[in-house]
Formats: structure tokens, C-alpha cells, sequence
DNA sequence: ACTAAGACTTGGAAAAAATGCA
DNA sequence: TGCATTTTTTCCAAGTCTTAGT
């Protein structure tokens, strides 16, 4: 398998001479960490300088006009740009912001400036519509201008050699400097980001590459040659003070091998699985309570596809959490709730704030479990104070080679992808298809809790299509009544003529059925999806070697299921997988 | 064993582009 | 053809897990 999938690689994206030196070198990576042998780039294109505002767009402050210093005026522009967002009401997005831009005043002005309040931004922000709408109302060809710049530079620092191939770069783009926007309770949100400069960037490439060259009259802080990481260059952020990538597209092979090395390791859980959930459920009963806690949060993990949840700094970051990270607040123990017994509730923040919310019936085992470790214990304590990640996935690593936490997520929304497409799909048409696929596809967006905001015009667009059905349905009732006319027409003439009339109408019946059937599946989808983001799953959940299959076996094209970016990141499931393909 | 740093995957929102429709 | 709607792409934050350092 190992060979084949080296070949594969090899095959798509080296010249076939170099196949067999390739395979081997493949082979050899995997013992050595080296992740490349050649690398060359161009470096990354940094944001485009600030630009003043012109003198006429004023600044008021306690209703005075001011003219703002060049560095406190760009930050002013940052804040003005976002004064429609709920963000600019908020609290600590203030207090943030007015910390952080007087940090960038001139004396004069930081004694001047004292409450944001008195600030007036509306003429930077007026100005600012005005430019996006001036943009929308640009002519084809200043468009165009704009398209061919940006198209060139994609051209020219978008792509990169690794070993011999031209791959596709994913952000070859520094952040622009802004307002830091945190998800949920951020507690640095509206902090300063400020800009990264070349003095900034650690380049990374081979020594023996032609190596990126910093902009006139400037130097990377560093350029070194580390072929056991994947990234170009990278920086470090001033807000959480971690380093950010610049890495390859997800169509290389560099992520493509990745990708596929994960399902290949959620497939190997597959074949251990009841073996593990045997053990859990015995260590249930363990005399350690380090090992109870530890079963039950597997339970958790698996059942529920929780993330593993690692500690955070508090302070630093929105209060969320995961599995080891759950306290006692976050969840309700009810003996009896409805005609069920053992039922545990969880109501917590979990990654990007969104919440998790989930009744469901345990053992009676995980129930008594949970029962002890919530005894003496205040609602922030952890329920699993004897647990981390760390620990758990010590002990995974012992159950199985490459076992982390995470991979259940992977096993569970592959497995249940493929259980729900061989449950739903039917010889039905092609739309009917899709629609089982997408149903399939939500099962796991709802156990994985990919939820997204209903969309703002949702209920119109709702509407919408209400509105063409309905007018649908009054043409398929009209060509219903003229195929009857027709038949009508024939059975009294029995001449060739009626006889080709009846068939043309009954073509036309048919045609507006399926497109009457068309829209109303559409219609059932959209509904069901409101408040479900499938995307996430689609991209780093599924194998999509099921997909592949499943298009192949129903006869559905597989740019049904995937557009042109996604058909890139899996050319290597799409190339690699038969119809009758087994996660 | 523990912590911090580092590397890489996963995540929804927003912006941009494509498509549909009058 | 111009506008509205839908789909795709971009953006960059926020996780997981590994590695390095002590």
C-alpha cells in the first residue's frame, strides 16, 4: 500500500524517470523526518503600505476636528472600518483598542485623546463605503486591471519547487495589520495586530535554492534551511505571541500524503475499535480513579466525538472547552427525564465558542461514574481533575500505534458517513442522490456539531424558492391538463398527428415533474441545513476515497460532491479509489 | 514529569466570484 | 445587462499534538 501510494504520488506529480529514485526516497522520509530535499520560493508579498487619508475626511474629537499623525490615524482607519460591527460596542473591544492606539500617538495627541467616547469616526467611515461602493461601480476594464495584478502576482510568489514539482502555495499573503477579532469572550479582542515587516520573517528554504530576496533596503531576520518542517516562512504575532505559516495549498503532495496518512490511521482504528471500547468499559469499574475518569472521557470522545480538549492559559483566551476540560458546570446529572433513565445534559462553549448543547442517556456505569467524580466539587472544578490530553493520549498510544484522541472524530465521521450512504441511497434520480448525500453528510456535521449562524437572508430565500415551487406546480398542472386534452384529442382521431401531440405533452409533463421534484429537494435541504456548516467535515472529516465510491457506484458525477478546489485536495482519492471501496 | 514552544489541522465568517434571473 | 442570490475562496483564529528544554 505504502509502495502504491508513493508511486501514485510520484506518478501525478514527478516526470516518470525520476519514478523509481522518488519511491525510494519515499520510503527512506519516513525514517528520517525529512519532509523535503528541495525547496525554492519566492517569499511572501507583504500588505501594501498605509495610505492617508485625504485632508478633506476629518477626524472629530469632542466634536473638534483633529488631524491625526500618520501612525494613529492608520489605526483610527482600522477602528473606523469596523464601527458597524456589534465588535466596536463591545466592552473589551474598546478598552483594547483605546490601549493599543494611544500606544501609537504622538504625545501631543495621547493628551488630547483621553475617552473614546468623544471619538467621531463617522466621516473615515463614510469615506471608506464610499471607496467599496466606487469599486463595485468600476467599468469591466478597471476591473479587469485589477484582476491581472492580482493574477500576476499569484504567478509570481503564489507557487514554490519542492522536489522537482511547482506546488501551490495556501496564504503566500502576510496579514495585514488590524484590530484583532476574537471569537466569543475574547479577552483581547480589538487588541493592535500590528504589521509584519521583513525584519520580522524567518524564511525557510533549501540552501541550494535561489533564496527569496527581502523588499529594497530591508532583511529577513532570518533564512534558514530546515527540511524536517513543511513551511516556508513564518512570523510571530503580537497578540498571543504564537508563530504563524506560510504553507503549502492543500492540493500538495506535501498535505495530499497527510491527509490521507490520517484516514489511513482512522482506518486502523476501525479494525481495533470493539477492543477498545471492551477495555473502556472495564476500566469503569477500575479501583483507580485516575482510569474511571479516563474511560469515561473516552466514552465521550467516541460516543460523542467530542475534541480532546488541552488546557489553555486562562486569561489569554474565550473560556471553551473540551472533553478533559469539562467542569462540572457543564454538564447535569438526571436519574430519570422523560421515559429515560441516566441521562447526562452538556451545555458548554467548545472551539470558535460555539456551543455544545446534547441530552443523551448514559450507562448506568458512566452515570454512577460521573456521580463520583462531581462529589465535594464546586461547579468550576474539573470533572476530570485526575486527566489531561497528555495522559490520555499516552494511554491511546499504548491501545494503538498513532492513536491520539482526534482520530475518533476522524473514525466516527468516516464510519458514519459510510453507514448513512448505504442506508439512504436508492436508485432514485440524480438530485434525490445528492440530497441522500448531503442528508448523509449532516448526520455528521450534527454529531461532529458543525454548527453555523442561519444565514441572514435564510428565511427569504426560503421564500424564494416556496414561490417557484408553487409556480411550479401550477405548470405541471397545465401540461397535466393538456396531456389529458391530448390523449382526448387521439383516442377520438387515432391519427399519427394526435399521436406525436400526446407524446410531446406527455415529454412536457415529465420534464416539469423533474424539475418540480428538482426544486423540492433543494427546498427540503436548504431547510434541513439552517443552522449545520457542512464544510468542515466534508474537508478534514470524511475519507473522501467513500465519496469517490459512492459516485462511482450510483453513477453520480463526482462534481456533484465536490467542486474544483476540493477535487484538487483529493485528486489523490479520486484517483485512488474503486466503487467498491471499504473505509 | 512538567512546561513552553513549535508545527500543523480544523473552524466559521466574510469577501469575492460565479451564477441566475428579470 | 444589471442586479440579487448562491457558491467559492480567502482569511485568520483556535484547536490538537509533538518536540524541546529543564
Amino acid at each position: 500500500m505504502r509502495r502504491f501510494v508513493s508511486s501514485m504520488f510520484s506518478f501525478r506529480f514527478f516526470p516518470r524517470v525520476l519514478l523509481f529514485v522518488v519511491t525510494r526516497w519515499e520510503e527512506e522520509r519516513s525514517t528520517d523526518g525529512s519532509k523535503w530535499r528541495f525547496l525554492e520560493h519566492k517569499g511572501p508579498v507583504f500588505a501594501p503600505p498605509y495610505e492617508p487619508l485625504p485632508g478633506k475626511v476629518k477626524f472629530y474629537y469632542d466634536g473638534k476636528p483633529m488631524k491625526l499623525s500618520a501612525p494613529a490615524e492608520e489605526v483610527a482607519t482600522f477602528f473606523a472600518k469596523m464601527l458597524d460591527h456589534e465588535y466596536t460596542t463591545k466592552d473589551i473591544f474598546r478598552k483594547n483598542f483605546f490601549k493599543d492606539w494611544r500606544k501609537e500617538m504622538t504625545s501631543e495627541e495621547k493628551s488630547t485623546i483621553t475617552d473614546l467616547n468623544k471619538c467621531n469616526f463617522s466621516e473615515m467611515s463614510e469615506y471608506f463605503k464610499a471607496q467599496s461602493e466606487a469599486r463595485k461601480q468600476m467599468s469591466k476594464e478597471e476591473k479587469q486591471v485589477d484582476l491581472q495584478e492580482n493574477e500576476r502576482l499569484l504567478q509570481e510568489y503564489g507557487f514554490c519547487i519542492m522536489d522537482n514539482h511547482k506546488e501551490r502555495i495556501g496564504n503566500f499573503r502576510i496579514e495585514p495589520p488590524g484590530l484583532f477579532r476574537g471569537r466569543g469572550d475574547h479577552p483581547k479582542m480589538g487588541m493592535l495586530k500590528r504589521r509584519i515587516r521583513p525584519e520580522d520573517i524567518i524564511i525557510n528554504c533549501s540552501k541550494d535554492s535561489k533564496h527569496p530576496k527581502p523588499p529594497p533596503g530591508t532583511k529577513w531576520k532570518e533564512v534558514r534551511h530546515d527540511n524536517k518542517v513543511t513551511w516556508l516562512a513564518s512570523w510571530t504575532e503580537n497578540i498571543q505571541g504564537s508563530i504563524k505559516y506560510i504553507m503549502l495549498n492543500p492540493s500538495s503532495r506535501i498535505k495530499g500524503e497527510k491527509d490521507w496518512q490520517k484516514y489511513e490511521t482512522a482506518r486502523r482504528l476501525k479494525k481495533c475499535v470493539d477492543r477498545i471500547r471492551s477495555q473502556y468499559r472495564d476500566d469503569w469499574k477500575s479501583k483507580e480513579m485516575r482510569i474511571r475518569q479516563r474511560a469515561v472521557a473516552l466514552y465521550f470522545i467516541d460516543k460523542l466525538a467530542l475534541r480532546a480538549g488541552n488546557e489553555k492559559e486562562e486569561g489569554e483566551t474565550a473560556d471553551t472547552v473540551g472533553c478533559c476540560s469539562l467542569r462540572v458546570e457543564h454538564i447535569k446529572l438526571y436519574p430519570k427525564m422523560d421515559e429515560q433513565e441516566y441521562v447526562v445534559e452538556f451545555d458548554f462553549l467548545g472551539k470558535d465558542s460555539i456551543r455544545y448543547y446534547n441530552k443523551i442517556p448514559v450507562e448506568k456505569r458512566v452515570f454512577k461514574n460521573l456521580q463520583l467524580f462531581l462529589e465535594n466539587k464546586q461547579p468550576e472544578d474539573d470533572l476530570f481533575d485526575r486527566l489531561n490530553t497528555s495522559i490520555l493520549n499516552k494511554h491511546l498510544q499504548e491501545l494503538m500505534d498513532g492513536l491520539t484522541a482526534k482520530v475518533f472524530r476522524t473514525y466516527n465521521a468516516s464510519i458514519t458517513l459510510q453507514q448513512q450512504l448505504k442506508e439512504l441511497s436508492s436508485d432514485d434520480s440524480v438530485p434525490a442522490k445528492i440530497l441522500s448525500y448531503n442528508r448523509a453528510n449532516r448526520a455528521v456535521a450534527i454529531l461532529c456539531n458543525h454548527q453555523r449562524a442561519p444565514p441572514k437572508t435564510f428565511e427569504k430565500s426560503m421564500q424564494n424558492l416556496q414561490t417557484k415551487i408553487d409556480e411550479k406546480q401550477n405548470q405541471l398542472s397545465a401540461a397535466r391538463k393538456q396531456l389529458k386534452a391530448a390523449k382526448a384529442d387521439h383516442k377520438a382521431s387515432h391519427d399519427e398527428k394526435s399521436k406525436k401531440a400526446v407524446e410531446v405533452k406527455r415529454k412536457a409533463v415529465q420534464r416539469i415533474e423533474e424539475q418540480l421534484m428538482k426544486l423540492q429537494v433543494q427546498a427540503t435541504d436548504r431547510e434541513e441545513n439552517k443552522q449545520i456548516a457542512l464544510g468542515t467535515s466534508k474537508l478534514n472529516y470524511l475519507d473522501p476515497r467513500i465519496s469517490v465510491a459512492w459516485c462511482k457506484k450510483y453513477g453520480v458525477p463526482i462534481e456533484k460532491i465536490y467542486n474544483k478546489t476540493q477535487r484538487e485536495k483529493f485528486a489523490w482519492a479520486i484517483d485512488m479509489a474503486e466503487k467498491d471501496y471499504e473505509f
